[in-house]
DNA sequence: GTTTACCGTGCTGTTACGTCA
DNA sequence: TATGACGTAACAGCACGGTAA
């Protein structure tokens, strides 16, 4: 399973889509409210569905909790529990509860420490927070889910910006060939000027060493293929995080983007 | 040691609801 | 007031790993 979560975990470590949580939580419950419950009138969630059914089997003090849990700080009243609400309802339709500032405040600390939680955990963040670990579970699949999504958007603006940058390069690279065979044809331009420099290429860090004198003002008339191999195709500005190509130099058994076929 | 059924959990996609402009 | 966009809680379905028989 952790595998499955490194994996899928961004592979682009520099950016930690993390480091800010995104406001949309204090966004959405921020703002409107100063009492801490956003929706008054709105009511715990309906308790319906496999997974629920799953997670209420056996589970004594989930039933107790629900029967004494109310939402939003529990200032409410909901006389019999906000749940039997909506079971008495007798209808599939899910009221949507509003998590209150102070309780998206505790799940996002939390979320920080650690973004999985076991059942314990599960269960004594419910009961601090007066929520069903259902809902507690729930609200960290999705915080996992705009996390990876957040991480995905990070990765892919930097593939683009990657993109760009090379297919710059590439014009570049190309309008010197062009030159370099100008040059070649015309042999009285070329026997004036110097030896070109030997490059080799260091097999381990993939860059291009010099290996023989070279005078400045070669590279002054000549593209200097030094620093065409080692430029950055992100542009000066920008440091690389990772080689040009990233899968090269990592250890991992599948590449992202490949599709639902990454699964192990 | 291998197989199988079951359970718990995470991920992904979708739905429904609340809020705001 | 009505409405569409957006954020997100909640759900369904699937895959995977662990475990006991």
């Amino acid at each position: 399973m952790t595998d499955r979560t490194s994996e899928t975990r961004s592979f682009f470590r520099g950016i930690d889509v993390n480091a800010a949580p995104p406001p949309s939580l204090t966004a959405a419950t921020g703002g409107d409210d100063e009492n801490g419950v956003s929706s008054p009138n709105s009511t715990v969630s309906s308790i319906s569905g496999k997974r629920s059914e799953r997670e209420g089997n056996g589970d004594d003090a989930n039933a107790v909790e629900r029967a004494s849990c109310s939402q939003g700080g529990g200032s409410d009243d909901d006389g019999g529990g906000g749940d039997g609400d909506a079971d008495a309802d007798g209808e599939n339709s899910r009221k949507k509860l509003r998590l209150s500032k102070e309780q998206a405040l505790v799940l996002e600390e939390t979320f920080k420490d650690h973004n999985t939680l076991n059942p314990k955990q599960k269960q004594a963040l419910a009961n601090q927070l007066n929520l069903r670990p259902r809902q507690v579970e729930v609200w960290f699949q999705n915080r996992r889910a705009r996390t990876k999504l957040k991480q995905t958007e990070v990765d892919c603006e930097y593939l683009k910006r990657c993109c760009e940058n090379l297919t710059e390069e590439n014009k570049r690279l190309q309008k010197e060939v062009q030159e370099l065979r100008a040059l070649k044809l015309s042999p009285h331009l070329y026997m004036h000027m110097n030896p070109p420099t030997t490059l080799t290429m260091c097999p381990s860090c993939e860059r291009v060493a010099v290996s023989s004198t070279s005078s400045s003002s070669s590279s002054a008339t000549m593209p200097s293929a030094l620093s065409l191999a080692n430029r950055n195709p992100l542009g000066p500005n920008i440091q690389r995080p990772m080689p040009i190509n990233p899968w090269a130099a990592m250890q991992i058994k599948h590449r992202p983007f490949d599709g639902p076929s990454s699964r192990p």
